[in-house]
DNA sequence: CCTCAATTTAGAATAATTCTAAAAAAAGTA
DNA sequence: TACTTTTTTTAGAATTATTCTAAATTGAGG
């Protein structure tokens, strides 16, 4: 584990939000200034291999971070763009009943309201 | 509705692939060759704007287009890296269930073994 | 401490996509 | 039809996101 590893997992868990590489590169930077763009990329990459992460890659704009590897939904917000966790229990097992075994992996991006847009909304 | 604009279309919906804007380019030129690259994409983001098409957004390689805006699974075979369309009935009842309202769109894909993969795989 | 393989660095290179400004085509109007 | 206006296309430049490169540095194991 090196310093830079570290610095980028510390990034990674410090918020619930799903940040992009250059975005995660500048919070990075502000902990350790000599820290290079590259870096950032080559440890995404193989932390996302090595599933500690998982890469969300958009409609639009460059991919994003979560900090977990499990799969779980993502509602992407209509309104604010904003990329939230989102469960859907027994998702799992349609995906089983569909297909004849449990995937490997999956992917499920929603699009709606999220928490924020429908309070602000709602008022 | 522009000749440019048709033939992007009837390459979209020639086959049951999901194609690249770059192979949608190249398809389109052998039938007009003059076409341009720039009015590839800016009509297959029209056309997904206005919701004739979709666009799939992968892990990795370029953005794919599928010639159906009505959302439906996505297949990601881990062998050939191929993507097929798969439905999975009763998935809009799980997210209407979760956030309440049915979603305006959804993206859903999942990894495993294509029909071709599964099958030479079974030999 | 040495050694060696793995990692980092800065910047160049590449890939995918968008932008630009002029030309062409289409649509609207008299 | 002829004229005007708006939209679309074109070729290539520009931009954005990401990967590659090769030299320098680090760190883990002996």
């Amino acid at each position: 584990m090196t310093k830079q590893r570290a610095v980028i997992l510390e990034v990674l868990r410090s918020d619930k939000c799903h940040h992009t590489a250059e975005e995660i590169f500048e919070l990075a930077k502000q902990k350790m200034p000599t820290i290079s763009r590259a870096t950032v990329y080559n440890n995404l990459r193989s932390l996302q291999e090595e599933r500690f992460i998982r890469k969300i890659s958009g409609d639009e704009g460059p991919d994003r971070y979560d900090n977990a590897y499990l799969p779980h939904g993502h509602l992407v917000c209509t309104v604010c763009g904003g990329v939230s966790d989102i469960d859907f229990p027994g998702i799992e097992d349609i995906l089983k009943e569909r297909i004849g075994y449990r995937p490997e992996s999956y992917e499920l991006k929603v699009k709606g309201y999220c928490e924020k847009c429908k309070l602000a909304a709602g008022e």
